[in-house]
DNA sequence: CGCGTGATTGAACGATTTCAAAAGATGTGG
DNA sequence: CCACATCTTTTGAAATCGTTCAATCACGCG
Protein backbone atom coordinates (compact mmCIF):
# COMPACT_ATOMS: atom_id res chain seq x y z
CA UNK A 1 0.00 0.00 0.00
CA UNK A 2 2.94 2.15 1.28
CA UNK A 3 4.79 0.99 -2.30
CA UNK A 4 2.21 2.91 -4.27
CA UNK A 5 4.35 5.85 -3.49
CA UNK A 6 7.59 3.75 -3.57
CA UNK A 7 8.77 5.93 -6.26
CA UNK A 8 7.87 9.39 -5.56
CA UNK A 9 5.36 10.85 -8.17
CA UNK A 10 6.54 13.52 -10.03
CA UNK A 11 4.63 16.45 -11.27
CA UNK A 12 6.83 17.84 -14.35
CA UNK A 13 5.81 22.08 -14.72
CA UNK A 14 5.29 22.05 -17.75
CA UNK A 15 1.95 19.95 -17.16
CA UNK A 16 0.19 22.50 -15.43
CA UNK A 17 -0.44 25.69 -17.45
CA UNK A 18 0.22 28.13 -14.72
CA UNK A 19 2.79 26.13 -13.08
CA UNK A 20 3.29 24.82 -9.93
CA UNK A 21 3.66 27.68 -8.55
CA UNK A 22 0.25 29.29 -9.47
CA UNK A 23 -1.61 27.10 -7.00
CA UNK A 24 0.93 27.01 -4.39
CA UNK A 25 -0.54 27.28 -1.03
CA UNK A 26 2.48 28.59 0.71
CA UNK A 27 3.79 31.06 -1.55
CA UNK A 28 3.47 34.02 0.08
CA UNK A 29 4.80 32.26 3.47
CA UNK A 30 8.19 30.38 2.28
CA UNK A 31 11.10 31.55 1.12
CA UNK A 32 9.10 31.93 -2.41
CA UNK A 33 7.55 34.95 -0.73
CA UNK A 34 10.23 37.33 -1.53
CA UNK A 35 9.41 36.97 -5.27
CA UNK A 36 7.64 39.21 -7.28
CA UNK A 37 5.06 37.31 -9.79
CA UNK A 38 6.81 37.40 -13.00
CA UNK A 39 9.91 36.51 -10.70
CA UNK A 40 7.95 33.31 -9.61
CA UNK A 41 7.53 32.77 -13.25
CA UNK A 42 10.91 31.68 -13.09
CA UNK A 43 10.84 29.88 -10.72
CA UNK A 44 7.93 28.04 -11.61
CA UNK A 45 10.15 26.63 -14.43
CA UNK A 46 12.67 25.14 -11.92
CA UNK A 47 10.80 23.53 -9.51
CA UNK A 48 9.38 19.78 -9.74
CA UNK A 49 6.76 18.57 -7.25
CA UNK A 50 7.04 15.43 -5.30
CA UNK A 51 4.62 13.63 -3.00
CA UNK A 52 5.85 11.20 -0.53
CA UNK A 53 3.59 8.71 1.73
CA UNK A 54 3.94 8.38 5.24
CA UNK A 55 7.69 7.02 6.61
CA UNK A 56 9.44 7.59 3.07
CA UNK A 57 12.83 8.99 2.74
CA UNK A 58 12.68 12.40 1.47
CA UNK A 59 16.94 12.31 1.69
CA UNK A 60 19.22 10.96 4.48
CA UNK A 61 21.79 12.13 6.23
CA UNK A 62 25.36 11.83 4.40
CA UNK A 63 23.45 11.75 0.75
CA UNK A 64 24.73 14.13 -1.82
CA UNK A 65 22.97 16.94 -1.27
CA UNK A 66 21.21 16.99 -4.54
CA UNK A 67 18.28 19.09 -4.48
CA UNK A 68 16.52 21.99 -1.81
CA UNK A 69 13.24 21.67 -0.80
CA UNK A 70 9.81 23.37 0.35
CA UNK A 71 7.48 21.23 1.97
CA UNK A 72 4.10 22.38 0.41
CA UNK A 73 1.44 19.78 2.49
CA UNK A 74 2.18 17.62 5.36
CA UNK A 75 4.44 17.18 7.89
CA UNK A 76 7.87 15.24 8.15
CA UNK A 77 10.66 14.89 10.84
CA UNK A 78 14.72 16.42 10.54
CA UNK A 79 16.50 13.59 11.98
CA UNK A 80 19.76 12.67 13.11
CA UNK A 81 21.19 9.12 14.58
CA UNK A 82 23.58 7.57 16.34
CA UNK A 83 25.87 4.52 15.40
CA UNK A 84 24.14 2.35 18.07
CA UNK A 85 20.46 3.25 16.50
CA UNK A 86 19.35 6.14 18.94
CA UNK A 87 17.37 8.68 17.38
CA UNK A 88 16.79 12.79 18.01
CA UNK A 89 14.17 14.29 15.85
CA UNK A 90 15.86 17.79 15.61
CA UNK A 91 12.34 19.13 14.29
CA UNK A 92 8.93 18.82 12.72
CA UNK A 93 8.58 20.86 9.20
CA UNK A 94 5.08 22.10 8.43
CA UNK A 95 3.99 23.64 4.76
CA UNK A 96 6.31 27.13 4.18
CA UNK A 97 8.95 25.22 5.85
CA UNK A 98 12.11 24.23 3.86
CA UNK A 99 14.76 21.67 4.07
CA UNK A 100 18.32 20.35 2.47
CA UNK A 101 20.28 23.54 3.10
CA UNK A 102 23.81 22.59 3.05
CA UNK A 103 27.44 24.02 2.94
CA UNK A 104 29.22 21.01 1.41
CA UNK A 105 26.82 19.41 -0.37
CA UNK A 106 26.20 16.05 2.01
CA UNK A 107 23.13 16.57 3.68
CA UNK A 108 23.59 16.81 7.68
CA UNK A 109 20.12 15.11 8.40
CA UNK A 110 17.53 13.06 7.31
CA UNK A 111 13.73 13.95 6.24
CA UNK A 112 11.12 11.40 6.36
CA UNK A 113 7.69 12.18 5.92
CA UNK A 114 5.10 11.59 8.30
CA UNK A 115 2.26 12.12 6.88
CA UNK A 116 1.64 11.95 3.45
CA UNK A 117 3.99 14.93 2.21
CA UNK A 118 3.90 16.74 -0.98
CA UNK A 119 7.31 19.05 -1.15
CA UNK A 120 8.31 21.48 -3.62
CA UNK A 121 11.76 20.19 -4.95
CA UNK A 122 14.78 22.97 -6.78
CA UNK A 123 17.89 20.90 -7.99
CA UNK A 124 20.89 22.25 -6.12
CA UNK A 125 22.79 23.98 -8.78
CA UNK A 126 19.37 25.76 -9.53
CA UNK A 127 18.39 26.96 -6.56
CA UNK A 128 22.24 28.36 -5.76
CA UNK A 129 21.81 30.44 -9.53
CA UNK A 130 18.71 31.60 -8.13
CA UNK A 131 20.01 32.78 -4.64
CA UNK A 132 22.53 34.28 -6.77
CA UNK A 133 20.36 35.95 -8.65
CA UNK A 134 17.78 37.31 -6.85
CA UNK A 135 19.44 38.81 -3.60
CA UNK A 136 15.91 39.43 -1.78
CA UNK A 137 15.85 35.47 -2.14
CA UNK A 138 19.15 34.97 -0.20
CA UNK A 139 17.90 37.84 2.16
CA UNK A 140 14.79 35.89 2.84
CA UNK A 141 16.35 32.70 3.23
CA UNK A 142 18.91 34.31 5.79
CA UNK A 143 16.22 35.35 7.99
CA UNK A 144 14.34 31.99 8.02
CA UNK A 145 18.04 30.38 8.65
CA UNK A 146 18.12 32.75 11.46
CA UNK A 147 15.00 32.01 13.36
CA UNK A 148 15.31 28.18 12.67
CA UNK A 149 18.90 28.96 14.60
CA UNK A 150 16.59 30.58 17.50
CA UNK A 151 14.28 28.06 17.43
CA UNK A 152 16.63 25.22 17.57
CA UNK A 153 18.75 26.84 21.05
CA UNK A 154 15.21 27.01 22.58
CA UNK A 155 15.21 23.28 21.68
CA UNK A 156 18.56 22.95 23.69
CA UNK A 157 16.68 24.62 26.42
CA UNK A 158 14.01 21.98 26.90
CA UNK A 159 16.27 18.86 25.99
CA UNK A 160 19.29 20.23 28.26
CA UNK A 161 17.12 21.60 31.71
CA UNK A 162 13.49 20.45 31.11
CA UNK A 163 11.95 17.68 33.30
CA UNK A 164 9.77 15.46 31.50
CA UNK A 165 6.38 17.22 32.27
CA UNK A 166 7.94 20.73 31.19
CA UNK A 167 9.20 19.03 27.89
CA UNK A 168 5.80 17.65 27.22
CA UNK A 169 3.82 20.45 28.41
CA UNK A 170 6.42 22.86 26.52
CA UNK A 171 5.56 20.20 23.11
CA UNK A 172 1.76 20.95 23.32
CA UNK A 173 2.15 24.59 23.44
CA UNK A 174 4.44 24.98 20.42
CA UNK A 175 2.65 22.71 18.47
CA UNK A 176 -0.96 24.33 19.03
CA UNK A 177 1.03 28.08 18.35
CA UNK A 178 2.29 26.60 15.07
CA UNK A 179 -1.10 25.46 14.16
CA UNK A 180 -2.68 29.03 15.43
CA UNK A 181 -0.69 30.58 13.21
CA UNK A 182 -1.84 29.07 10.06
CA UNK A 183 -5.09 29.84 11.08
CA UNK A 184 -6.50 26.47 12.94
CA UNK A 185 -8.05 26.95 16.49
CA UNK A 186 -5.19 27.17 19.36
CA UNK A 187 -6.63 25.10 21.74
CA UNK A 188 -6.50 21.99 19.72
CA UNK A 189 -2.94 20.03 19.36
CA UNK A 190 -3.23 17.60 16.26
CA UNK A 191 -0.03 15.07 16.38
CA UNK A 192 0.28 13.32 13.33
CA UNK A 193 3.20 11.65 14.69
CA UNK A 194 3.74 8.99 17.15
CA UNK A 195 4.76 8.32 20.49
CA UNK A 196 7.95 7.11 19.69
CA UNK A 197 8.73 10.52 17.18
CA UNK A 198 7.41 12.47 20.13
CA UNK A 199 10.10 10.55 22.50
CA UNK A 200 12.59 11.26 20.20
CA UNK A 201 12.19 14.95 20.00
CA UNK A 202 11.92 15.64 23.62
CA UNK A 203 14.96 13.06 24.08
CA UNK A 204 12.31 10.88 26.38
CA UNK A 205 11.15 7.27 25.82
CA UNK A 206 7.76 6.09 24.63
CA UNK A 207 6.70 4.97 27.89
CA UNK A 208 8.01 8.37 29.89
CA UNK A 209 6.08 10.26 26.83
CA UNK A 210 2.86 8.28 27.68
CA UNK A 211 3.10 8.37 31.22
CA UNK A 212 3.39 12.42 30.93
CA UNK A 213 0.52 12.54 28.22
CA UNK A 214 -1.49 10.66 31.42
CA UNK A 215 -0.52 13.16 33.62
CA UNK A 216 -1.17 16.25 32.48
CA UNK A 217 -4.50 15.02 31.90
CA UNK A 218 -5.16 14.03 35.20
CA UNK A 219 -3.54 17.47 36.35
CA UNK A 220 -6.54 19.02 34.19
CA UNK A 221 -4.31 21.03 31.63
CA UNK A 222 -5.48 18.86 28.50
CA UNK A 223 -7.50 16.22 27.47
CA UNK A 224 -7.26 13.35 24.70
CA UNK A 225 -9.67 13.29 22.22
CA UNK A 226 -8.04 10.35 20.56
CA UNK A 227 -4.27 9.75 20.24
CA UNK A 228 -3.86 12.01 17.78
CA UNK A 229 -6.01 15.32 18.46
CA UNK A 230 -5.57 16.59 22.17
CA UNK A 231 -7.42 19.55 23.64
CA UNK A 232 -5.72 22.61 25.74
CA UNK A 233 -8.31 22.88 28.40
CA UNK A 234 -6.04 24.89 31.15
CA UNK A 235 -3.60 26.90 28.44
CA UNK A 236 -2.56 28.93 31.45
CA UNK A 237 -2.29 25.55 33.57
CA UNK A 238 -0.08 24.30 30.55
CA UNK A 239 2.30 27.29 30.60
CA UNK A 240 3.19 27.15 34.32
CA UNK A 241 3.29 23.63 34.00
CA UNK A 242 6.23 24.11 31.01
CA UNK A 243 7.98 26.54 32.52
CA UNK A 244 8.16 26.15 35.99
CA UNK A 245 7.07 21.55 36.16
CA UNK B 1 39.05 44.64 39.53
CA UNK B 2 36.77 43.53 37.24
CA UNK B 3 35.50 47.71 37.31
CA UNK B 4 38.04 48.75 35.40
CA UNK B 5 35.94 47.32 32.02
CA UNK B 6 32.43 47.79 34.01
CA UNK B 7 32.39 50.80 30.45
CA UNK B 8 34.24 48.43 27.50
CA UNK B 9 36.62 50.44 26.12
CA UNK B 10 36.07 51.46 22.87
CA UNK B 11 38.80 51.99 20.18
CA UNK B 12 37.41 54.69 17.32
CA UNK B 13 38.71 53.35 14.05
CA UNK B 14 40.05 56.38 12.94
CA UNK B 15 42.81 56.62 15.80
CA UNK B 16 44.15 53.48 13.98
CA UNK B 17 46.25 54.64 10.75
CA UNK B 18 44.79 51.43 8.44
CA UNK B 19 41.61 50.72 10.69
CA UNK B 20 41.15 48.06 12.68
CA UNK B 21 40.37 45.59 10.17
CA UNK B 22 44.47 45.79 8.80
CA UNK B 23 45.73 43.98 11.68
CA UNK B 24 42.69 41.63 12.35
CA UNK B 25 43.78 38.13 12.96
CA UNK B 26 40.28 36.84 12.21
CA UNK B 27 39.83 38.27 9.34
CA UNK B 28 40.53 35.53 6.37
CA UNK B 29 38.36 33.32 8.63
CA UNK B 30 35.19 35.45 9.73
CA UNK B 31 32.13 37.00 7.01
CA UNK B 32 34.61 39.43 6.68
CA UNK B 33 36.74 36.77 4.53
CA UNK B 34 34.07 37.46 1.77
CA UNK B 35 35.37 40.90 1.26
CA UNK B 36 38.39 42.81 -1.31
CA UNK B 37 40.86 44.51 0.33
CA UNK B 38 39.45 47.44 -1.25
CA UNK B 39 35.98 46.60 0.55
CA UNK B 40 37.58 45.56 3.86
CA UNK B 41 38.74 49.39 3.87
CA UNK B 42 34.68 49.98 3.55
CA UNK B 43 33.85 47.77 6.39
CA UNK B 44 36.76 49.21 8.54
CA UNK B 45 35.42 52.81 8.41
CA UNK B 46 31.65 51.70 10.60
CA UNK B 47 33.25 48.56 12.85
CA UNK B 48 34.08 49.58 16.49
CA UNK B 49 36.65 47.25 18.17
CA UNK B 50 35.36 46.41 21.86
CA UNK B 51 36.81 44.43 25.01
CA UNK B 52 35.14 42.45 27.54
CA UNK B 53 36.02 41.36 30.83
CA UNK B 54 35.68 38.12 32.44
CA UNK B 55 31.78 37.50 32.79
CA UNK B 56 31.34 41.00 31.28
CA UNK B 57 27.99 40.52 28.74
CA UNK B 58 28.09 41.85 25.38
CA UNK B 59 24.37 41.38 25.64
CA UNK B 60 21.43 39.86 26.93
CA UNK B 61 18.33 37.82 25.76
CA UNK B 62 15.71 40.85 25.54
CA UNK B 63 17.64 43.44 24.71
CA UNK B 64 16.83 45.51 21.74
CA UNK B 65 19.55 44.38 19.01
CA UNK B 66 21.74 47.43 18.67
CA UNK B 67 24.81 45.39 17.22
CA UNK B 68 26.23 42.80 15.40
CA UNK B 69 29.28 41.25 16.45
CA UNK B 70 32.23 39.31 15.28
CA UNK B 71 34.75 37.79 17.86
CA UNK B 72 38.39 38.42 17.23
CA UNK B 73 39.93 37.30 20.35
CA UNK B 74 39.24 35.73 23.41
CA UNK B 75 36.22 33.22 24.48
CA UNK B 76 32.46 33.84 25.41
CA UNK B 77 29.81 31.88 26.08
CA UNK B 78 26.17 31.84 24.10
CA UNK B 79 23.07 31.08 26.99
CA UNK B 80 19.63 31.18 27.35
CA UNK B 81 17.76 31.12 30.76
CA UNK B 82 14.69 30.29 32.25
CA UNK B 83 12.63 31.94 34.50
CA UNK B 84 13.73 29.67 37.38
CA UNK B 85 17.20 30.56 36.51
CA UNK B 86 18.31 27.38 34.70
CA UNK B 87 20.68 28.31 31.89
CA UNK B 88 21.55 26.37 28.75
CA UNK B 89 24.74 27.13 27.32
CA UNK B 90 23.65 26.80 23.06
CA UNK B 91 27.59 27.44 22.12
CA UNK B 92 30.77 28.94 23.14
CA UNK B 93 32.24 31.49 20.42
CA UNK B 94 35.65 31.60 19.83
CA UNK B 95 37.12 33.90 17.40
CA UNK B 96 35.77 34.43 13.70
CA UNK B 97 32.62 33.44 15.19
CA UNK B 98 29.68 35.64 15.19
CA UNK B 99 26.67 36.55 17.10
CA UNK B 100 23.91 39.20 17.83
CA UNK B 101 22.19 37.87 14.49
CA UNK B 102 18.50 38.53 14.91
CA UNK B 103 15.08 38.96 12.55
CA UNK B 104 13.10 41.17 14.72
CA UNK B 105 15.74 43.74 16.39
CA UNK B 106 15.64 41.36 19.82
CA UNK B 107 17.99 39.44 20.79
CA UNK B 108 17.35 35.53 21.40
CA UNK B 109 20.40 34.44 23.83
CA UNK B 110 22.72 36.00 26.14
CA UNK B 111 26.48 36.75 25.20
CA UNK B 112 28.80 36.56 28.03
CA UNK B 113 32.79 37.08 28.22
CA UNK B 114 34.56 33.99 29.54
CA UNK B 115 38.42 34.54 28.85
CA UNK B 116 39.00 38.73 28.50
CA UNK B 117 37.00 39.23 25.25
CA UNK B 118 37.80 41.79 21.86
CA UNK B 119 34.56 42.06 19.53
CA UNK B 120 34.46 43.83 16.27
CA UNK B 121 31.14 45.52 16.49
CA UNK B 122 28.64 46.85 13.44
CA UNK B 123 25.64 48.82 14.56
CA UNK B 124 22.59 47.13 12.96
CA UNK B 125 21.48 49.55 10.25
CA UNK B 126 25.29 49.73 9.18
CA UNK B 127 26.01 45.60 8.80
CA UNK B 128 22.39 45.88 7.01
CA UNK B 129 22.76 48.24 4.46
CA UNK B 130 26.15 46.33 4.42
CA UNK B 131 24.52 43.18 3.52
CA UNK B 132 22.25 44.44 0.67
CA UNK B 133 25.76 46.53 -0.54
CA UNK B 134 28.05 43.13 -0.69
CA UNK B 135 26.06 40.44 -1.79
CA UNK B 136 28.72 37.52 -1.37
CA UNK B 137 28.74 38.44 2.43
CA UNK B 138 25.35 37.59 2.89
CA UNK B 139 25.89 34.23 1.04
CA UNK B 140 28.77 33.87 3.35
CA UNK B 141 26.84 35.04 6.10
CA UNK B 142 24.29 32.49 4.71
CA UNK B 143 26.78 29.33 4.86
CA UNK B 144 27.95 30.11 8.61
CA UNK B 145 24.27 30.27 9.56
CA UNK B 146 23.48 26.90 7.90
CA UNK B 147 26.68 25.92 9.43
CA UNK B 148 25.68 26.63 13.03
CA UNK B 149 22.26 24.92 12.16
CA UNK B 150 24.48 21.90 12.11
CA UNK B 151 26.56 22.04 15.02
CA UNK B 152 23.15 22.97 16.72
CA UNK B 153 21.09 19.88 15.71
CA UNK B 154 24.47 17.53 16.48
CA UNK B 155 23.96 19.46 19.93
CA UNK B 156 20.51 18.24 20.38
CA UNK B 157 22.01 14.76 19.59
CA UNK B 158 24.22 15.02 22.43
CA UNK B 159 21.47 16.53 24.89
CA UNK B 160 18.59 14.32 24.02
CA UNK B 161 20.69 11.27 23.87
CA UNK B 162 23.81 10.97 25.14
CA UNK B 163 25.05 9.98 28.26
CA UNK B 164 26.80 11.82 31.16
CA UNK B 165 30.45 9.78 30.07
CA UNK B 166 29.29 10.10 26.53
CA UNK B 167 28.59 13.77 26.74
CA UNK B 168 31.59 15.22 28.36
CA UNK B 169 33.79 12.87 25.90
CA UNK B 170 31.74 14.33 22.66
CA UNK B 171 32.12 17.90 24.73
CA UNK B 172 36.41 17.20 24.77
CA UNK B 173 36.66 15.70 21.13
CA UNK B 174 34.73 19.23 20.12
CA UNK B 175 37.20 21.12 21.68
CA UNK B 176 40.23 19.58 21.19
CA UNK B 177 39.15 19.56 17.11
CA UNK B 178 38.29 23.12 17.30
CA UNK B 179 41.72 23.81 18.56
CA UNK B 180 43.46 21.83 15.99
CA UNK B 181 41.26 23.53 13.21
CA UNK B 182 43.17 27.08 14.69
CA UNK B 183 46.47 25.79 14.53
CA UNK B 184 46.93 24.04 17.92
CA UNK B 185 47.57 20.55 18.87
CA UNK B 186 44.96 18.27 19.19
CA UNK B 187 45.61 16.18 21.47
CA UNK B 188 45.50 18.92 24.52
CA UNK B 189 42.03 20.56 25.38
CA UNK B 190 42.39 23.82 26.76
CA UNK B 191 39.06 25.12 28.85
CA UNK B 192 38.81 28.05 30.08
CA UNK B 193 34.68 27.68 30.44
CA UNK B 194 34.33 26.83 34.36
CA UNK B 195 32.50 23.58 35.56
CA UNK B 196 29.36 25.24 35.81
CA UNK B 197 29.48 26.37 32.31
CA UNK B 198 30.46 23.24 31.18
CA UNK B 199 27.65 21.30 32.87
CA UNK B 200 25.37 24.09 31.39
CA UNK B 201 26.25 23.24 28.05
CA UNK B 202 26.22 19.13 28.54
CA UNK B 203 22.82 19.26 30.11
CA UNK B 204 24.63 18.13 33.58
CA UNK B 205 25.21 18.90 37.12
CA UNK B 206 28.81 20.28 38.29
CA UNK B 207 28.75 17.49 40.46
CA UNK B 208 27.95 15.03 37.34
CA UNK B 209 30.48 16.79 34.99
CA UNK B 210 33.05 17.03 37.88
CA UNK B 211 32.84 12.97 38.54
CA UNK B 212 32.79 12.03 34.38
CA UNK B 213 36.12 13.68 34.23
CA UNK B 214 37.40 11.76 37.28
CA UNK B 215 35.84 8.60 35.44
CA UNK B 216 37.43 9.53 31.57
CA UNK B 217 41.01 9.88 33.47
CA UNK B 218 40.33 6.27 35.78
CA UNK B 219 39.49 4.97 32.16
CA UNK B 220 42.67 6.37 30.76
CA UNK B 221 41.43 8.81 28.17
CA UNK B 222 42.26 11.85 29.56
CA UNK B 223 45.19 12.97 31.69
CA UNK B 224 44.03 16.18 33.79
CA UNK B 225 47.19 18.51 33.59
CA UNK B 226 44.56 21.62 35.80
CA UNK B 227 41.40 22.26 36.04
CA UNK B 228 42.07 24.03 32.14
CA UNK B 229 44.02 21.71 30.73
CA UNK B 230 43.30 18.44 29.90
CA UNK B 231 45.16 16.18 27.59
CA UNK B 232 43.49 13.35 25.90
CA UNK B 233 45.76 10.37 26.60
CA UNK B 234 43.88 8.06 24.67
CA UNK B 235 41.59 9.78 21.84
CA UNK B 236 40.61 6.51 19.92
CA UNK B 237 39.09 5.24 23.15
CA UNK B 238 37.48 9.37 23.37
CA UNK B 239 36.19 8.57 20.41
CA UNK B 240 34.84 5.05 21.58
CA UNK B 241 32.97 6.70 24.70
CA UNK B 242 31.64 9.38 22.70
CA UNK B 243 29.64 7.30 20.67
CA UNK B 244 29.13 4.06 22.55
CA UNK B 245 29.21 5.34 26.39
C1' DC C 1 -13.54 -12.59 15.24
C1' DG C 2 -8.69 -12.67 15.84
C1' DC C 3 -4.40 -10.74 14.74
C1' DG C 4 -0.96 -6.96 14.61
C1' DT C 5 0.53 -2.60 15.79
C1' DG C 6 0.88 1.30 18.71
C1' DA C 7 -0.23 3.20 23.29
C1' DT C 8 -0.68 2.69 28.18
C1' DT C 9 0.30 0.94 32.75
C1' DG C 10 3.04 -1.43 36.47
C1' DA C 11 7.23 -2.69 39.05
C1' DA C 12 12.10 -2.85 39.56
C1' DC C 13 16.25 -0.87 38.40
C1' DG C 14 19.75 2.54 37.52
C1' DA C 15 21.68 6.99 36.16
C1' DT C 16 21.83 11.47 37.51
C1' DT C 17 20.65 14.80 40.93
C1' DT C 18 20.56 16.61 45.45
C1' DC C 19 22.38 17.55 49.73
C1' DA C 20 26.42 17.69 52.53
C1' DA C 21 31.18 17.84 53.42
C1' DA C 22 36.07 17.85 52.31
C1' DA C 23 39.88 19.20 49.47
C1' DG C 24 42.24 22.55 46.37
C1' DA C 25 42.95 26.88 44.45
C1' DT C 26 43.17 31.97 44.58
C1' DG C 27 43.72 36.26 46.58
C1' DT C 28 44.24 39.64 50.59
C1' DG C 29 46.30 41.76 54.35
C1' DG C 30 49.20 41.53 58.21
C1' DC D 1 55.75 34.75 53.40
C1' DC D 2 52.19 33.00 55.94
C1' DA D 3 47.37 32.90 57.75
C1' DC D 4 42.83 33.48 56.62
C1' DA D 5 38.72 33.99 53.79
C1' DT D 6 36.47 32.83 49.64
C1' DC D 7 35.47 30.35 45.76
C1' DT D 8 35.73 26.29 42.81
C1' DT D 9 36.23 21.51 42.32
C1' DT D 10 35.93 16.95 43.99
C1' DT D 11 33.95 13.21 46.61
C1' DG D 12 30.35 10.64 49.30
C1' DA D 13 25.60 9.04 50.50
C1' DA D 14 20.78 9.32 49.90
C1' DA D 15 16.94 10.48 47.12
C1' DT D 16 14.67 11.14 42.73
C1' DC D 17 13.39 10.89 38.09
C1' DG D 18 13.35 8.51 34.01
C1' DT D 19 14.37 4.04 31.94
C1' DT D 20 13.85 -0.78 31.27
C1' DC D 21 11.40 -4.84 31.07
C1' DA D 22 7.01 -6.97 31.00
C1' DA D 23 2.17 -7.17 30.65
C1' DT D 24 -2.26 -5.24 29.30
C1' DC D 25 -5.20 -2.39 26.59
C1' DA D 26 -7.25 -0.19 22.34
C1' DC D 27 -7.85 0.35 17.72
C1' DG D 28 -7.96 -0.88 12.71
C1' DC D 29 -8.09 -4.39 9.35
C1' DG D 30 -8.19 -8.78 7.02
Amino acid sequence: MANEYARPAVTASSELGIGPCGPCPVRELAVCGALDPDEIYALAEIVREVNYAPHQAVFREGDAAKSFFIITSGVASVSKLLPDGRRQIAGFLYPADFCGLTLDGVYTNSVTAITNLRVCCLARGQYEALLRRYQKLEARLLGKASDELAVAQDQMVLLGQKTAIEKLGSFLLMISKRAHRNGQPDNTAWLPMSREDIGDYLGLTIETTSRMFTQLERLGAISRLSDTKIELVDRQLLREIADRG
